[in-house]
DNA sequence: CCATACATGACAAAAATTGTCATGTATGGC
DNA sequence: GCCATACATGACAATTTTTGTCATGTATGG
């Protein structure tokens, strides 16, 4: 029940975009430097943001990666969704294939509850609201 | 981010147990069967829910284990915690050793506000809520 | 055309999860 | 006391997930 590297990772690499103006483009072996991502790793990873279209990215000399979307209306849920997948905190809550329960267990109607208020707390902050407090001294 | 099969067990065989009257003691085998968890592996389980207090072992013939406490003062994180250890969204969540940033960094406090939010809803309800709402047809 | 930089999939090491099994200990009933 | 029943515990192992590395290919600016 915890965050992955992965998502850690990619929250550390969309605080040094964020901290950019936005449309700023850098290369991933700078946001490797300074969010301190192993730059391999950091490809895949930004692969999967890429895919979510969290980050634009741009191929070719002075290619780099960027925000795709202003920080304004990129949430934390946005950026952790994109690199873990959707949240289910448990897996009956995936559907109600997997659990025939769904609709008269009780333990799955809490399971429920809790997952609504976790996610409505990493939706409710954006990488605006993140990037305002977290400075970047190089 | 997901409830293991660990937890999952535990919950299932606490529900089994929770739908006898207090002080009832049943075999490892018979929970097994009813919860559907495997044998050899529940009895790992039942280690640590037993050294978390939250079931009762009783050895030798005629033994078996029982909730140690009655099913109202039991919480579902109770449960969870002793078996998969104590709620960590994040590794940062652990400690002020483990990151430095904790007093200022804006990530750090949503995930705290997060995980509060999260562990409100998982503490809020009992056993015994959940044993009313669940029924073995045996 | 070539240096730079992203794209992607194969591969692999490490860690966590999910079990099994053997050995030991405790207890009730005969 | 003896023995069948049942929990206690730690070693061992299979599987899956996570966490990377690396090679190959593609795109682009100068």
């Amino acid at each position: 029940m915890q965050l992955t590297n992965t998502g850690e990772y990619a929250l550390r690499a969309m605080l040094y975009l964020g901290s950019h103006p936005m449309g700023t483009i850098v290369p991933i072996s700078e946001v490797s430097k300074n969010a301190i991502v192993p730059e391999n790793f950091l490809r895949k990873i930004v692969g999967l943001l890429a895919k979510a279209r969290v980050i634009r990215s741009v191929r070719g000399a002075s290619g780099g990666v960027g925000l795709a979307k202003p920080p304004e209306s990129l949430t934390m849920y946005d950026i952790i969704e994109a690199v873990e997948g959707k949240i289910y905190l448990n897996q009956c809550l995936m559907g109600s294939h997997i659990c025939a329960l769904s609709s008269t267990c009780a333990v799955h109607s809490i399971w429920c509850e809790a997952q609504e208020a976790l996610k409505k707390v990493l939706t409710s902050r954006t990488l605006a609201d993140l990037c305002a407090l977290t400075t970047y001294t190089t």
